[in-house]
DNA sequence: CCAGCTCTGGACTGTCAAGTCCAGTGAGCC
DNA sequence: GGCTCACTGGACTTGACAGTCCAGAGCTGG
């Protein structure tokens, strides 16, 4: 919590390697199936570089939670960007949909994964994720804003109320692929929350 | 997974008592940070009497996600059973809702939850939640399918795809909700969904 | 009343995990 | 060359956990 030490390119990339080992490990397996000798096998590293970087389990996890919002916001940037027209909302949902086909609808969302395992055992975890989601949510918010100033949606529609219907749906839809391992449960749920967009556009 | 040894009152009682404290702990804490000692001690039975009636850890489990997909729908079952008119898809909702407020917006759906515990981790458990899962969308799908014989959805409505459409929402609704700790989040969720679904009312 | 079972108590074992400790190593600086 | 300090290796301690074992309690049917 306190730790931060790095002081060395070397000691960064060490760090970094711990971090990014260690999100790999909670995406397979989850947070409570991964020991610390684990994440040594699979960053290089020993037991004392864990604690010297890192003052506890829980303290790597946290790091690991910022690492994965960071990752996940990041594959998608180019595309959160352009969520201020109709075509780019689409390309987006695109995208993901395709993700899941990629990875064979396994490992659902690695945010919302992580907010099932963490946010009732670890409130400084949970707030992490709610702040992850709040900025993805926030892209498409924006998105939403600027469209109605150029008159793409009705004056009357709220961006705030439908970012959070597509989040839900977003987040719904990754959860039934993931239990039932069928991508197209992600795609019927971008659907519905692309049909709900569209009956905001101006009459 | 072979045994259900139970063949008295007595030991069906005792068996009973496991399953209902282990779904309190797995509910309280995740599945992993609950221990076969907090179960005896909560269940006020001892570790031979676990190992009496269940293999092992995730025999157990399996028979928590059994259980709690029951305990889910049993609770819902007067609302279930009519969700072929508008008013009883609004109850529906509206009891979803009240339920995330009494309970503080903590724990999120139980089957949900569990299913992000175990679905990468646990094929059987996985199959077994999609079931449950499975079940409750089917009443809403049902309920669909008499309204559109009604004639009070459009002919050309899809029931499946709503009802997974709804399900992702409800879900989705969830997650945003106990992550932020906001009943709100599925409210807007559920209001998302029935927008949709009174879309495909006819013309 | 006894034989046979279901069911129960709790001690025991082996394994594995988190966290501690200290003796180093090696790159930069004087 | 030697000093310093960030960094590293791995053995060690402590505790908790899943799973085993066996002796015994208590019901039940004959």
């Amino acid at each position: 919590m306190i730790t931060d030490a790095a002081s060395t390119a070397k000691g960064r990339a060490t760090r970094e390697r711990i971090v990014r080992a260690t999100a790999e490990l909670v995406a397979e397996r989850g947070v409570a199936a991964v020991s610390l000798d684990d994440v040594g096998r699979r960053a290089r590293a020993s037991r004392s570089q864990l604690y010297h970087y890192f003052d506890d389990k829980a303290d790597l996890v946290h790091a690991v939670v910022d690492a994965t919002t960071e990752a996940v916001l990041g594959a998608q940037d180019g595309l959160l960007a352009h969520l201020d027209s109709w075509a780019g909302i689409d390309r987006w949902f695109d995208a993901l949909v395709e993700l899941q086909r990629e990875c064979q609808a396994r490992g659902g969302c690695p945010i919302g994964s992580l907010a099932g395992q963490l946010a009732e055992r670890d409130p400084e975890a949970r707030a992490a994720i709610a702040a992850g989601l709040g900025r993805w949510e926030a892209h498409l918010r924006e998105g939403l804003t600027t469209m109605r100033e150029r008159g793409k949606l009705a004056p009357g529609a709220d961006p705030a109320r439908l970012a959070t219907v597509t989040m839900a749906a977003i987040q719904g839809g990754l959860l039934l692929t993931q239990v039932r391992r069928d991508p197209q449960q992600l795609r019927i749920a971008l659907d519905g929350a692309r049909a709900l967009l569209h009956a905001a556009r101006p009459k």
